[in-house]
DNA sequence: CTGAAAGCGCTTACAG
DNA sequence: CTGAAAGCGCTTACAG
């Protein structure tokens, strides 16, 4: 195995110039058939791959984008990036990902150094980050996809799920129920605080009880939802139902039900958000509030390849995708 | 916001060679400090931001490695994914991930096309792929870490977990509360035969009693584990306890006792692999074989650095993970 | 302490 | 139907 060939070598092997290699390969000229198959020869004689960094360079186009997200391993990821990277794989595109633990300067950097990588789009799932922020960050022609992000003046292309849908659903589902006394576990101070705006608005509309000592704000996890259910169930009087900012977060919450003996959905319903594949495998099955990531990633491919093929100049596109409730047995 | 800056525009800005800008970027050369200065001045005013396209054509080095899985939405990946990028993160690396299916066509696919990239390393969980395949595919000087994979010569670095280890444990505890019927239900055919292949071994010893028909091959799901259960415990008569090769499929075959009205862990006992978080969530909760998936992506974090550290004449090196046995209701 | 020029490996006007 | 040469945006010998 010799080392790397370059379009010379080939063009050396076959008597042609690297021109028509070029046109050979990429097809964009015509080639007479004889050329083309002495060129061809070439290719296979030497095992010439071509230099896809330097077709980036050249052409200013690296087929290449970027998935920006909180952490990968969180169970919601994975599988809208599956989608996203099936929807793009079709048209020769591969992805860079990168995690930021939703931290804003994590997210800014990780914006940075997509944008020096020079890649042809960037979805990101953004907790901290404005889409103005972003746009500013990537400068204003590069194809940019946020899903969720702090609202505000659009300027990039824009997933949302409708939230206030599923979560007014569940809201109503418990007063349905007689539930009158209510909690809410969020996520982390300042992210996510839309699900608890959105909760808080629908759970108002319909007159529900919301003490301010039982809502929360905690990290995304299964101990963060434990931590902040024992403080708030160790009060003298406690909810009948606590809502929660996802699903790990829920089955903390659940743990600690256990831990104290409350019974589930007997003393305490709980409901979830996000229905990651382990909502439905646990004790009791848990209900939730879907978020559809498969479809999330896959409308994500969509509009970026849309984005590429108008333009900078088109105007913003958002996608606003369902939300329902999804009833097991925890509430 | 102008369009992208080169790093000419900065040396004119400030009066120097763009030779010079270099060196003041990278710190390669020693700079005057008052033309350090003017040149930062420069790149603040410009916004300039280095095309790292351009840099890894002259450097020959891109910082980006590729990850190349079966399926990042199958639950074992992400968190050794996580585990690999924190690991390279540091050092400026960011990864490409892509799928395969499992496919040998599609493993072959993306090495190729991450050759093409000219990726600075790979890191590949083989199902179908030897490492000697592997190593022609890529050339002699890629630095590739397998995870898993085919046995034979082996002619790239390795991370492979002691499957035989956990599989033997877990075949003993069976052994020891009496069981003498046993089944496994492998992933698909030509995949994953190591693992059916340590389990038979492991039970052969133990004079284990393991009918041709309680050996199945399904695919790596939930559904792959409930059709290949449905079958295997139709027979006439049906082992006393079924190991398996992922935990997805364990809980596949849970399902399917359930559906058939058998208990478990009374009737059938059930251990699956690679203690995902699900397998805690779930009821009765899956005993099964620690797979140590953050600790795998860690250590090709580490083989990784290290290979392009000391090139590719250095002899291969292969580390093995542990694996063990977890109790829990299941088995 | 600094610069002019070559070159990484491609693609593409321009020309014949 | 084909080729010579410029250029994508950097880094780095070589020279002073």
């Amino acid at each position: 195995m010799v080392s790397s060939r370059r379009i010379a070598d080939v063009a050396a092997e076959a008597g042609v110039s690297q021109t028509t290699v070029s046109h050979a390969l990429s097809g964009r000229r015509p080639v007479a058939p004889a050329t083309r198959a002495r060129i061809m020869d070439a290719v296979e004689r030497l095992d010439y791959r071509p230099d896809r960094l330097a077709t980036s360079l050249r052409m200013q186009r690296t087929q290449t984008l970027a998935l920006i997200v909180p952490d990968i391993a969180n169970p919601y990821y994975p599988a809208s990036a599956r989608a996203l990277l099936d929807g793009v794989n079709d048209v020769g595109f591969m992805t860079l990902i990168t995690n930021t633990d939703g931290d804003p300067e994590g997210e800014r950097a990780a914006l940075q150094e997509m944008v020096a990588r020079r890649v042809d789009g960037i979805v990101m799932h953004s907790l901290a980050t404005t889409t103005a922020d972003v746009r500013r960050i990537v400068g204003p022609d590069l194809p940019v996809v946020v899903v969720g992000g702090l609202t505000g003046h659009t300027e990039t292309d824009l997933v949302v799920t409708a939230d206030s849908v599923g979560l007014g659903e569940a809201v109503k589902y418990l007063h349905d129920r007689g539930v009158r006394d209510l909690g809410f576990v969020d996520g982390p101070e300042g992210n996510g605080m839309y699900r608890l705006v959105a909760f808080l608005g629908a759970a108002n509309a319909l007159g529900m009880n919301v003490q301010d000592e039982w809502v929360a704000h905690t990290p995304f996890t299964r101990e963060g939802g434990f931590a902040a259910a024992m403080s708030l169930l160790h009060g003298d009087r406690r909810p009948a139902a606590i809502m929660c900012a996802n699903d790990l977060i829920a089955i903390g919450v659940m743990d600690a039900a256990r831990a104290l003996g409350i019974s589930i959905p007997r003393d305490l319903a709980v409901i979830g958000f996000d229905d990651i594949e382990t909502a439905a495998l646990v004790t009791p099955q848990l209900t939730t509030i879907t978020n559809p990531a498969s479809l999330t990633g896959a409308t994500c491919a969509e509009l970026l390849l849309e984005r590429i093929g108008r333009g900078a100049a088109a105007p913003y596109m958002t996608r606003i995708l369902p939300t329902s409730l999804v009833l097991r047995e925890s509430a």
